[in-house]
DNA sequence: TGTACATGTAAACAGTCCGC
DNA sequence: GCGGACTGTTTACATGTACA
């Protein structure tokens, strides 16, 4: 490029994990495996990485296992946190899903859409949306997408909707992720009261209608079963 | 408050793979 | 062999932060 040329000024969108929650969970186990828990430098992490070195792919991989918690940052060094000590050598699946709940909730874009999305259907015009939270218009699809992924990988999108709770929380085995109810514990408790207002979800679908509701009360079946019964009415034909 | 530097992002370009 | 798709590299630039 002739440097003589005018350049376009760059749109600069805001800071977003580029990446899903799983694919930073399995890069951070992979720079544990190559580099243990550090502190590295950033162009060890992107050599472990399979990289050549810094670059702008290595770069934007490492700054999303910043944005999910996953990495301290310490000046010119990365080390391993807690959270992804806690994802990969876990005591206790309980205490992995919870820190996986918690890596979800580190980047301030995706807490402000699970705050402003929690216990509704997660908008078809998500990518919109993103644009005007300050997301570029050309990767705003894409990282809706990886939100999405994310939802689903710590368990915090059922049926569409977004739960305000770890209702549904995610655990491994050998043949995959299977879903896995858990109780709410001390721990998973603290989470909640730090980051999200706990609510009751209920959510339904029939012939042309879907309805998510929540709600600070708990639904009731009696509750449940007038609001099926409304939403029947729309099923009335004329 | 201004400056330097580190970091994050976008875009152009290059290399590789694969189907035709 | 050719061309398109995909992936990685390089580089320019914006932004945040530390420091004098």
């Amino acid at each position: 490029m002739n440097k003589d040329t005018i350049q376009k000024k760059r749109e600069r969108s805001v800071a977003y994990p580029s990446f899903s929650l799983e694919q930073a969970i399995n890069s951070v186990s992979q720079l544990r495996k190559a580099l243990g828990k550090g502190p590295y430098s950033r162009d060890e992490a992107a050599k472990a990485l399979g990289y050549s070195g810094v670059s702008g792919i290595s770069a934007t991989k490492i700054s999303t296992m910043v944005h999910f918690g996953l990495l301290n940052r310490n000046g010119n060094t990365y080390s391993q946190s807690e959270l992804a000590e806690r994802i990969n050598h876990q005591l206790s699946d309980e205490d992995r899903n919870n820190a996986i709940v918690e890596a979800i909730l580190s980047p301030k874009l995706y807490k402000e859409l699970i705050e402003q999305f929690a216990g509704e259907a997660l908008p078809v015009q998500l990518g919109n949306i993103l644009i005007r939270k300050g997301i570029s218009s050309k990767i705003s699809e894409t990282v809706a997408t990886n939100f999405q992924q994310s939802l689903e990988f710590s368990g915090l999108l059922k049926n569409g909707v977004v739960l305000t709770s770890p209702e549904f929380l995610i655990t491994t085995d050998n043949d995959g992720i299977v879903e896995k109810e858990i109780t709410p514990t001390s721990s998973n408790k603290r989470l909640l009261d730090e980051n999200i207002k706990q609510v009751y979800i209920f959510n339904d679908s029939g012939d042309g209608w879907n309805v998510a509701i929540k709600s600070e009360k708990p639904i009731t079946s009696k509750i449940k079963k007038l609001i099926i019964d409304a939403m029947e009415l729309l099923e009335v034909k004329e």
